[in-house]
RNA sequence: ACCUUUAUAUUGCC
């Protein structure tokens, strides 16, 4: 079953999904059981490649099958239906979940977060969040970043860098994304000076900028009109070994 | 510790 999972896994994260499907059938026909992981990386390959009905169909499978859904199939259409922001459906999966004892984790609520984060529901967003610190758990970097991204996209980078600034006092320290996304958020209002600001600050805070830090700030400075800069930032990330793509 | 599955940033795909 571990070989079977491995493989389906491997060719469906390289789109070749029939032939994904193909190996369940093989286990099928040589009685080996599909265990509920085996149906957990079905349903994320369907779900990815703009399936999810089909994926949906798994989860009635493994239910009939007497397999019970964890965390992770929940969590995994969950993100299906992100993906196709069919949000009403996502609140109602989850509604399921509970229902069925299924305990949400930290990746239920960044995932539920970010969908509401992208649609704009704001106030949902940082709703759904408060019910997981309610739940016991703390924010991870998930869930800020989801929330900082979104206020970002509404226009508010002030609210983001806010919740920047909570999360260094709750201990949840920003990373590589938490910056990329306030240099991006900084960059769309035109405050190309904040957003090489919080460059430097993660330098300084020990975060290597990823390419996607340098393609957000070498657009953002190039639109500015801030050649040289921009230009000074491609000699940097050549000079620290990307590939500019 | 890592060692089969899920969530956050730029571009693209749906």
């Amino acid at each position: 079953t571990v070989v079977y999972n491995v493989l389906i896994g491997c060719l469906g994260k390289h789109g070749r999904v029939d032939q994904a499907l193909e190996l369940l059938e093989d286990m099928n026909r040589k009685g080996i059981m599909p265990d509920c992981r085996t149906y957990n990386i079905i349903i994320d390959v369907l779900s990815s490649c703009g399936r999810y009905e089909q994926a949906y169909s798994f989860f009635g499978m493994m239910k009939r099958r007497n397999h019970t859904p964890d965390v992770v199939t929940y969590n995994t259409l969950l993100n299906g239906l992100k993906r196709l922001r069919r949000i009403e459906e996502a609140y109602d999966l989850f509604e399921e979940m509970l229902a069925n004892q299924c305990i949400p984790d930290l990746t239920t609520f960044g995932t539920l977060t970010d969908a509401l984060a992208k649609a704009g529901r704001m106030e949902d967003a940082v709703e759904i969040s408060a019910r997981l610190v309610k739940m016991g758990h703390s924010p991870n970097s998930y869930i800020y970043n989801a929330l900082i991204s979104g206020f970002c996209r509404s226009g508010q980078v002030d609210k983001g860098y806010e919740l920047f600034q909570e999360m260094i006092e709750c201990s949840c320290y920003p990373d590589t994304v938490t910056y990329t996304i306030l240099v991006l958020g900084f960059s769309r209002r035109g405050h190309t000076n904040m957003a090489m600001e919080m460059l430097q600050e993660m330098v300084r805070e020990g975060h290597t900028p990823s390419l996607s830090t340098y393609n957000v700030l070498i657009r953002s400075l190039s639109m500015a009109g801030q050649v040289e800069d921009a230009y000074t930032l491609f000699k940097e990330m050549i000079a620290k070994g990307f590939n500019p793509d």
